[in-house]
DNA sequence: TCCCTTGTTGCGAATAATATGCAATAAGGC
DNA sequence: GCCTTATTGCATATTATTCGCAACAAGGGA
């Protein structure tokens, strides 16, 4: 049952925000989704389940699932804008740019060092944006099992 | 004498590509910005010497001049397109959120940290995109009198 | 449970930014 | 200067996203 997903789902929209079955249904395909889908994409698997959503919700919902923290929005290079769930941890992504798939990865360093470099030029980072877009070294997929080399 | 800047613009476009009047107002309107316009901007400050080059113009001479390495195109959030002509070194960007005004600055550090996660990921680092989003700390009040230089 | 208020939806039309087809024009090699 | 053909200007198309509005439905109250 969702019945503890719509309850948080719930406490997010707050009083004034309904629960609506179209709400739901978003909530769930961005939820569960592995990739960052984009609305277009959003659009057709909430379709899967509710044929009658229109494109307009979706996007209206995405920007209210934004508004209230629930997902984030990224627009990549020459890619429309993506949506992920919100992140529990902040992270930022590099693109394969063979495959179109978005790796995440953090690096506390980078982001001591921006926060440095904004204040050094008389800025509070309010804000940033950090993508890496790079194809795959030739490297030969690991055997099953064995394990990467930190 | 634009002379010399003709003839490097037309080193840059090569044999097959004509060096046209709208190409050249373009190129000075680039070439001469302080900041980073977008193409609605550029077809403004164009029009001031030749009001018949139309946007369509604008757009597509931005393209080629991005293809042959004469400008850099920046997406940053919430604005359109913005251009610069091509840095002698490489920088990546602060936006001022209040003004909207950018500020470039660069960090080795961060450069090889990002080559580094990049590897580490599997991947060979083809390009990448860091926006610093901050607002002013203070305000660095110039003393009433003390002008900046034109 | 039914009602009533009002937030929400679906639809189509509206925007905003950028791209494109085409006939007219103009570079620039000869 | 001439001729080939890249380039332009104009209007129109595209793409991604938003908005207006009447119909609809969520959910608190009687």
């Amino acid at each position: 049952m969702s019945n503890v997903q719509s309850t948080s789902l719930k406490r997010r929209l707050g009083p004034a925000r309904r629960l609506t079955g179209p709400r739901r249904v978003i909530a769930e395909v961005v939820g569960s989704a592995k990739d960052h889908p984009d609305a277009a994409e959003i659009h057709r698997r909430a379709a899967e389940r509710d044929p009658q959503i229109s494109l307009s919700t979706v996007y209206r919902t995405l920007r209210l699932f934004a508004e209230v923290g629930l997902i984030e929005q990224h627009s990549f290079e020459g890619s429309r804008t993506r949506v992920e769930r919100a992140p529990t941890a902040h992270h930022d992504h590099l693109i394969d740019m063979e495959t179109g798939r978005i790796i995440e990865f953090k690096s506390q360093e980078i982001e001591q060092l921006q926060t440095e470099i904004a204040e050094r030029l008389g800025y509070q980072l309010t804000g940033h944006r950090l993508e890496l877009y790079g194809r795959p070294l030739s490297r030969p997929k690991r055997a099953p099992g064995a394990k990467p080399k930190a």
